[in-house]
DNA sequence: CGATGACCGCTGGAGCCCCAACTTTGCGAT
DNA sequence: ATCGCAAAGTTGGGGCTCCAGCGGTCATCG
């Protein structure tokens, strides 16, 4: 409305709007540079501008050689449900029921903890373990990366063998009381982008996820998840 | 290390880098244009280009007549925090705890809902209303912009009204069994933006939270949230 | 008839330039 | 010592151009 906006502005929103309202639907030809600064009488400064922005916001994706394209994002699948007294979450059981294969990697190596995750553990920056942990679909696709620390002693690589290393370590009767996550979204470290296959200005879901023992944190990992294509569920009795 | 990477990269990653090793904490300034095409040999399309990328990902922002300046990202606050048989979730008595006061505003106006709330409330796409609440702290600084979609009949301005109206339109008895929340992240709508304040590049963490009353879902709210300044809690006893 | 290559259009990288609007700074005058 | 103002620096919008690399299309040649 506003004629003093800038003029790539007008274009970035007036395709953003065919976009959203859908008369550009996924995978539609965006008009290249040429056609942009006929139809909207702008040079090819503010028509390239306008198409880096919209890539740079995930909606369109550029291929070199034929042109924009606006980008397919299929409804987001859930990637992991919380029910009470069903844990831990069995995503992969989850997407398992929907006919699909999950698979694992992982790399595990030794490193000291940064502050933050010392904080969270209420530790010394040290007596911890890094593992990193590449989920795939059968098909190949990257699902999440995480990323878990936990007390050196405790590197087991099953769920059922570390929960009975934290039964030995913290004497017996020890349980598994509490498990607290947080959500929020960043945009992803170069690591992360590789590992996840994330187009550009795709950001990433990031859940911190801690164990609790009565009022011990025994372990915490962050699950970092590509926000474009996936979504995590929470359900709660009241 | 490949020589072949865009120039722009180069600097992008250099100053990426020092930003998230500490060498640049929050407020440093960055170098203007003229000085990274000396200080990298670059042209000052590429200095500029790097800015911009950088922006995008609002790791910086540019202050015109000043310069760019690493942007403070303060600690994430929690925004509201799930626990269980702690419904509904007393975010506003949390962050009122930590000494910051909270205000609303609200702005109601029915409409038909579309055909994903529709899905959601296993309605007709009728007999919905939209509400959207503004929340803020008591500084003025907007904490988050929800909208519930709620049969007409439920319209009421209270949690305490509304429970009542529920119990009152399902008969005797009824009451909320179960809520669900669903978390992804996405760019913001453009009156998400402004309503939000956000900065260029900033996603939002996009909450769907549907109250089920046995195998009936009864009301349904889309949760807006700033990714960059607040995270959502969920707290659960296993 | 089928394969090969030339050609055109498109993206993405890179360079240089001009200008308006704004901030900061420093100098000079009161 | 303080005020005001001008100059210098910086961002952000916009323009133009060149080129490498890629992807189709289409015509030509074997």
């Amino acid at each position: 409305m506003a004629t003093s906006d800038p003029v790539y502005l007008r274009v970035v929103e007036d395709i953003r709007r065919q976009i959203t309202d859908g008369t550009l639907p996924p995978g539609a030809p965006i008009p290249s540079r040429a056609q942009l600064t006929r139809k909207y009488q702008v040079g090819e400064t503010a028509a390239r501008h306008a198409l880096r922005v919209l890539a740079g916001e995930g909606l369109i994706i550029g291929r070199v050689g034929s042109g924009h394209y606006v980008r397919e994002r299929p409804d987001l699948t859930p990637l992991y449900r919380w029910r009470f007294l069903d844990h831990p979450a069995p995503f992969a059981a989850d997407l398992q029921s929907q006919g699909r294969r999950v698979t694992w990697d992982w790399h595990s190596e030794p490193a000291e903890a940064g502050p933050d995750i010392a904080r969270r553990l209420r530790l010394p920056e040290s007596a911890t373990l890094t593992k990193t942990h590449y989920v795939f679909r059968g098909d190949g696709k990257p699902l999440q990366l995480a990323t878990s620390y936990e007390l050196r002693e405790f590197a087991a690589h099953s769920d059922e063998e570390r929960r009975s290393l934290v039964a030995r370590m913290y004497g017996h009767g020890i349980k598994i009381t509490e498990i607290v996550e947080s959500v929020h979204t960043r945009i992803p470290r170069p690591v992360e982008s590789d590992a996840l296959d994330l187009a550009a200005g795709v950001h990433v879901l990031h859940v911190e996820r801690t164990h609790w023992a009565g009022d011990r944190p025994v372990e915490t990992s962050d699950i970092v998840i590509p926000g474009d294509r996936f979504r995590v569920m929470y359900s709660m009795p009241v």
